[in-house]
DNA sequence: AATGAATGAGTCTTCATTCAT
DNA sequence: GATGAATGAAGACTCATTCAT
């Protein structure tokens, strides 16, 4: 007798799950090199089984992202539900940032690498590009409006971006090297960061290298 | 008639660095999935000839990172040499790394890209990662003589530290997404980083984690 | 309640011919590199099931093509039943195998299949073998009768039979080729063949290979 | 001090060529599921190194064919070369490819392979199904002149082309199945074919299967 | 009797490394 | 010192076959 079609579709869930899992803890101990073996050995399965449920390597690696890629998370559908003024916005989306981090410190750690490694196809790296891309849009409108409203300094929008997410990301990248996935002390504040976005009554950078400004 | 042990001597020197220069443009491109056919290709010697000067792929990648550490880059080193009070020195600091990542993009992404590869030896791996500390404690002693010289805000000097460290590390690592090895466009000036140590009238960010002090 | 023992029986029955089935279908499309996934689903079934009436995909083959050793198809058991002398018997022959492909275009092709790729049982392929001698057999005790009664010329019988077989055995395979089976256009008339045969008249083919003869 | 390039090069079309004969033997043997491995067995040599002279198993296959598609073995290009009318010219082409299956018993055998297995890149399956329309055109054409010149009977031209071209697939298809490549006992003479093609005086094939014509 | 999840041996292919010249 | 042909140990992936349900 066979099993039942609802008990099927149970065990199928689960091993994806299991599957998926294994593949998260594998990658993000290995890198791109962690092989099948690994992940299968990893999951308690045998090498075929894997290709029951994923077409093939680079497909679970996608899998993995595309978990992480729910539009719920997306910066711009939670950005609409922020109150206050665009420094306030700023805050909240950094602060969240930093608190996705201190949760699930190998979140994005995964678009990074993906990004790093070359081998990744080009369709997904378009939709990861183009997830960094929408944050910074947000970003730099509301770092825009925000000096509209003479709430931060008068630098150039862009370069504050810029340096706004680098200090994002090298948090995120300091997770990868803490053994265990990255303590969660000394994550700054988000108003530490936002420092650098100035005040009105700051002057703007010189453009002198050196910067002796201020 | 034999060369001399001189011009022997000189030529395998050449070799050495030929192969080294072409493993830095290899390696910058195809990242740890670059072949040693490639490398040997992009010298312009016989892919065997790799194996008379470094005993194997490791050992060149090695190399090529070893050559980097070379301790009058050290920021150790250097910093006795800064005039200046504890707040210019940190200036100066990241003003020369800023500097350094506009000159030669290629530089540091060696240094995170081993890191973030599991494949390094041990050893290896503790030298990067003592350099890495070194100037993690240098900024540290600046940062804490600066507050004590009233010269930035008083928050954890840890927490400082590592956003400023996760800030440089995170511009890097931009380098390595734009294709041709990062225009310089957008590199952000020293002073607006060192923001984020704030100044003497800045109260500590407020240990609730949404941030909502200041 | 239990099924009776009959039904069941019947039921058995009727699902090894229904994989039966879907393995001519399957092997005809997709030669021998058809899997057992293919079949499965070409019967509607699961990939377990086949293997509770077949021992082993090698098995399947065979059963497909035992099916086809049927000894009422047999070329000996038919021959006594034609009339007419050996001429006419020869006649009878061809045309009958020449109808059969107008039929059943997959229906030897398996043979040849068989007999080409090496994977076959010993047993099997001797089997096989055993049916084509037959057939020789058969054709050159025809063509010597038909010679004797002045019904033919008078070549070699051997080289006789060899090229009828030869031309049998071409036709079959272009079904193989044409995709949809083989349309039944241009298949000739057994007479055509038979002229090979020659008539009493006809002098020997001479033995210079440059065929100048006639 | 390395070979020399002389030296190299007579040691790269030895080994392809030692490859090639080996893929022959091997394919010869075991049809398309022969491994690389039986290849390199057969050859003599490790498994990558067939990986340094051809890019991929049907690379391999593929050259064993290009080899035998030599365009000086053109029919078409050794027509204009033959002397005499349309019949005699048949003659001359049946007869230089009989005198062919005599020599090199194993020669076309690929090309009727490669054509039943299915896994053979389309491009390469065009050129060689090309090959053979060419000779089908040829036979075909030179048919048609020859019933204009009263040399043959006057049965349909296109299956006349049929029955011969089958004939000859079927000589050459018993190469496979004789051990040792097929003795050249019993090949036919060129006379005994074209036999099928009528005399004048032979009335056409009735158009009745059961072919009681003449 | 039937299912389909799971296995594992085997396939093609790549690539760091060795070695005869 | 230099070459590049040759090796062999993986790696990703497939598929006939088994087994718990």
């Amino acid at each position: 007798m066979p099993r039942s079609a609802a008990a099927n579709r149970q065990l199928q869930q689960a091993q994806r799950a299991n599957l998926l899992a294994a593949a998260r803890r594998v990658f993000f101990r290995g890198g791109a090199s962690a092989t099948m073996a690994d992940l299968a050995a990893e999951a308690g399965v045998s090498q075929g089984l894997a290709y029951r449920y994923f077409r093939s390597k680079e497909a679970i690696f996608r899998a993995m992202i595309e978990e992480s890629l729910d539009p719920k998370e997306s910066l711009a559908h939670r950005l609409g539900k922020i109150p206050g003024g665009p420094r306030a916005q700023l805050t909240a989306i950094v602060t969240g940032v930093l608190e996705r981090r201190r949760q699930a410190p190998e979140f994005y750690r995964y678009f990074y690498r993906a990004l790093a490694d070359g081998d990744l196809s080009p369709s997904l790296r378009r939709r990861l590009q183009a997830r960094f891309e929408e944050l910074h849009r947000a970003l730099r409108h509301l770092v825009i409006e925000a000096q509209a409203a003479g709430e931060i300094g008068s630098d150039d929008p862009e370069e504050l971006v810029t340096v706004l997410l680098a200090a994002l990301e090298g948090l995120w990248r300091r997770t990868s090297r803490t053994p265990e996935g990255g303590a969660n002390d000394n994550i700054p504040h988000a108003e530490v960061l936002l420092r650098m976005l100035g005040s009105p009554s700051t002057p703007p950078a010189s453009r002198s290298v050196s910067g002796r400004g201020a």
